[in-house]
DNA sequence: GATCGTCTCCCCCGTGCGGGGGAGGCCCGT
DNA sequence: ACGGGCCTCCCCCGCACGGGGGAGACGATC
């Protein structure tokens, strides 16, 4: 039997991705969508699937409240998945607290969004970062440029880009980035705007979280 | 025979502070002052100081150009320990790379820059950072709050500008952390830039690096 | 009782930041 | 020769941020 997900978020792209990849799969059957967290309770009675695909933040009922409303209402609720862009949200961790078995970074690849499905079906509980981490840890001591340049892959940052989060890092304003990499702070401005889309930051201080907890700068 | 110190630092009162505290030694002499680093090799030249305290941002010539001018241009250069207010200082790495032997933040109790002083003197290299996380791992793995709170005294933060550092770090806005502690978003801009001040940081982001580096937070 | 530190909130104000556009030059692969 | 990705720079614009003040309330300390 295959495992049965339901998707969860407001933005019909994201859902119309999830369904592509998910139903890709022989073994996994995308079984509903629902475009906000209000919805999902009574769904989730009628489809009964196994695996919850939940956005974080959401217009009505976010995923946090969402998650706590099915854990508390159902006798045998689903596993949750949260999907979220940016793995340093506040709410990611509250919603793992609330009781969330694992989340994913919607910029996984195809192959990693399944995995994890699967991988939260049969019980087991995921945690982006770490895996981030065991990555970073896979290059071992001496090839930290290594891990970084391959956390570069993940996030698909252009080398410019990752040059400006390392300046940003150090805690570098727009204008000392700039004059370090001889260019004008609009150009900086751009790599800046194209860093914070790309890790889901809303501003530089998430950005350079994410860069720690990433990995992709070491403490010391 | 006592140790000879000169202090290079562009502010008349932290030169006044440093020579205060340093001469209330009596192993240790303040051999002499200067305002910028373009005056430092003749005054070191003239008076062979064992010691060097340097401020790293001055006005003419930075505490990195100071430092690779002297050990360049002196067969015995003196020690140098480079003063700062900002332990995440871009400029400090550079100048340790440069060749200076320390570093020691102003904020320092008066005891630790004696310490400081002496040890750099004796030959031994001195680096804050890693004498903060040694105190952290002092307190082992699970006692990550007392290390914590260790450091809070070090910077004299105190409790509630501590968890609102910590909120910082995990990216919320004033706004949020207000919300959190349901307090008004003002309050949250009084601690806030006392913790700014306390930290010698510029912004909130430059504020959550140094709560990476120094262990205040942890990565995962 | 007076003092100090802390937490709380208020004002004004400048500006760096970030969003949303667009655009030209460059190299590379097709 | 053309498109696409990247780097570069430009515009306008709103706003959160941070600095610099001040002030009241509370508890601890002296």
């Amino acid at each position: 039997m295959p495992v049965t997900v339901l998707l969860v978020d407001d933005e019909p792209l994201v859902r119309a991705g999830l369904r592509a990849v998910l139903e890709a799969q022989p073994d996994i059957e995308v079984v509903g969508e629902a475009a906000d967290g209000a919805a999902v309770i009574p769904l989730v009675r009628q489809v009964r699937p196994d695996v919850v695909a939940m956005d974080v933040r959401m217009p009505l009922l976010d995923g946090i409240e969402a998650t706590r409303a099915l854990l508390r209402t159902l006798d045998e609720p689903p596993k949750i998945l949260v999907v979220t862009t940016f793995e340093n949200d506040e709410y990611v961790y509250e919603a793992l607290r609330a009781g969330a078995d694992g989340f994913l970074l919607k910029r996984a690849r195809p192959a990693e969004i399944v995995h994890a499905v699967r991988l939260i079906a049969e019980g087991e509980s995921l945690l982006f970062p770490a895996s981030v981490r065991q990555l970073a840890a896979e290059y071992g001591e001496g090839g930290g440029n290594r891990a970084a340049r391959a956390l570069l892959e993940r996030a698909r940052l252009t080398e410019r880009e990752g040059e400006v989060l390392r300046l940003m890092a150090r805690g570098l304003s727009n204008a000392e980035i700039a004059a370090r990499l001889v260019v004008g702070t609009e150009t900086v401005k751009s790599h800046v705007s194209a860093v914070l889309a790309k890790l889901g930051a809303r501003d530089r201080t998430q950005a350079v979280i994410a860069a720690y907890e990433s990995g992709f700068v070491a403490p010391g």
